[in-house]
DNA sequence: AATGAATGAGCGTTCATTCAT
DNA sequence: AATGAATGAACGCTCATTCAT
């Protein structure tokens, strides 16, 4: 029986499961944190059981690895294409990559996975240094990178880059983490566009009058 | 050895029990969070049993809310009331204010607080709120309440002063966050130090040269 | 010893399971009381583990429930059926609905719920409000309808039915507690037949000479 | 200082402790079950701590044991009055009887042990047992004596005296259970009167027209 | 005599993980 | 490949009982 080709229309690939129970997982993980987040959720959300979960992954904890490397995997790149992309003034450039920064965290699937390292990161150490190795200081190296240039050229006023990257993604930060964690004012696209300029109007020429 | 420690099965020490609990539940939800942690370890580490955490705090919430409320709460009053002492310009108020939340929040233990606060917002809504309530709305007061003043005086240029807290906090808090989920720099005191310096300096005066 | 028995960790036997958990429970409940009885020794009494009786109840209660719905509810219906059946007299309609009423405590099992109920309608009203809904308003019901039938035929005297029916069902009552809770006389089967014959006789002709 | 002799207005003398704490231990066992109450909550009702009921009483079990001794004791004498004052026919000594056992039973406070001990007579058969050889065996030998001569004086038809006894409470019984366990009818005393009438109307005449 | 403080032993329930099919 | 069934190990919390004063 059923001897044709099967209909696949209701039929999963096994070779796109595992992506698929990533993307459960993650969901999960972000709304009920890593601990709360039981198996035969994960496994429902997945359109599979809880056991067949592990089929895939040999534990809850491979879960949390498997997204934090998949999302790791591309950023590289990512952040080799933004770099080779800011050729203009240290300003402009400044503000590109700044622009950008902004705008992939504002949006809620980007800023997931670092909302997740950030609570599960005293957990897990290796998972924390694996990605504070792959993007932050790639990133970091990025920002400071232009602020060095730009000292250099005499656009910018001398300060230590590697203290200085921290005013410049500070505030982004601290817009997000005030929207997300503590409801304090929203987290709209519309509203990090208003920081982004308020932020790089007092970064570039200060507070004072 | 051993030998002049007496062990005694019960030891009566109602007074410094509360403060010696809350410590070890800081300890240890810090380092496992707040879901890992047993009650059973934070009696343990306090020296006590599981139930005698029982005698002082009504339940595992009921410890993180009291860790909040001893350490972090009275903060912003302390601030204010050191900035109203103060009576000096907007610009002395900003630094001062800065300085005195940064000092703070360099001492280990009180930078441990937001982070676990951080982490585990998500799953506990009120705790959230209350410290909302208690740290964050009176802090973003007292701060956006200075700016406003130094741009009515003619100290600061004009921008939305609620925007503009993000700028003032955003460092520190970038500073705390790298230091502690990515072991980027340290979060020593003095680490912290050349950060308010270097932070203030941009946030007064800004980058361009 | 022991040879023929494979012991085996996992053994499958999901369909029969909730009616040994079940008799388990009952056995447990009886012995030692509700609240003294541990899920861990009903699962160990029914050969599987604790854990393994929530797959089939959700709760300790819920096993209380189900023994009731399970052994006795049925009762009443049963009973009702029986003398709608019969379609003789009242006196043979009383005889037989209290016969089978009293051939069904008899059986050791059947017998013991209403004795748990008893013991624990005081901390779960909800159960007792279940019970009475399910067996005592039925079972008197159809009891007092019997005897008002027999009233209007002019076959039974005119009284209370509804206080005659304490009358029907106390000396069953009485005999069943007797033996239960003081030993006293035998909550065996012919014990019980012998107590029938005798109450049905003194419930129609009276003691009097 | 308070030399003179002090006043004794809030001064509990220790004599009278047992039986405060006995009051209040069966209070609350028959408000929530021996299991749910608490040695604190008993030492509050007694007006005192927790740890000095252990003063008087060495364990909870202790307490149990102690109220149904103490109700105990006073029930030989209070048969034996009882048998004595019953010198009418058979006939009336059964009425007075009823009555008295009736009344006694729908007085809640001595209605209390027999609830109390029909809840925990699994837990505890020792209790039972003192509680069936003291109060039951002689109340049941008393009314059967009544049955018995009535039925050798030809006043009552010949049955099983030891079967008629239950008979004879089962009604009464019947009454208060389900007043008190499901709350069917009312437990009140005008109730009773009209059960009890009920009651002997049928006992001595049947049912049958 | 009285009690505040302390604890050991549990208990109901949950869940990541593993079997057996 | 997939899963229903099963379980061991916890965990938060409670409480009868015991110390130390």
């Amino acid at each position: 029986m059923n001897a044709g080709r099967p209909q696949k229309k209701f039929e999963r690939r096994a070779d796109a499961r595992p992506d698929e129970v990533l993307a459960a997982a993650l969901d999960l993980f972000l709304r009920d944190g890593f601990e709360a987040t039981r198996m035969e959720d994960i496994g429902k959300a997945a359109g599979i059981s809880k056991a067949t979960v592990y089929l895939y992954f040999p534990s809850k904890q491979a879960l949390l690895e498997g997204i934090v490397r998949r999302s790791i995997a591309p950023i590289p790149d990512e952040v080799g294409k933004a770099v080779a992309k800011l050729q203009g003034s240290p300003k402009q450039a400044l503000r590109m990559a700044l622009s950008i920064f902004a705008k992939r965290l504002s949006e809620p699937q980007n800023a997931a996975i670092p909302m997740l390292i950030l609570r599960e990161a005293g957990r897990f150490p290796e998972m924390a240094a694996m990605y504070r190795h792959e993007v932050m200081d790639k990133g970091l190296a990025m920002l400071s990178g232009i602020l060095r240039k730009g000292m250099t050229s005499g656009d910018f006023r001398a300060t230590d880059p590697d203290l200085a990257v921290r005013s410049v993604i500070g505030p982004v930060l601290a817009h997000l983490l005030m929207a997300r964690v503590f409801d304090i004012g929203d987290g709209s696209s519309e509203s990090m566009q208003a920081l982004f300029a308020n932020h790089i109007d007092l970064l570039l020429n200060g507070l004072e009058a």
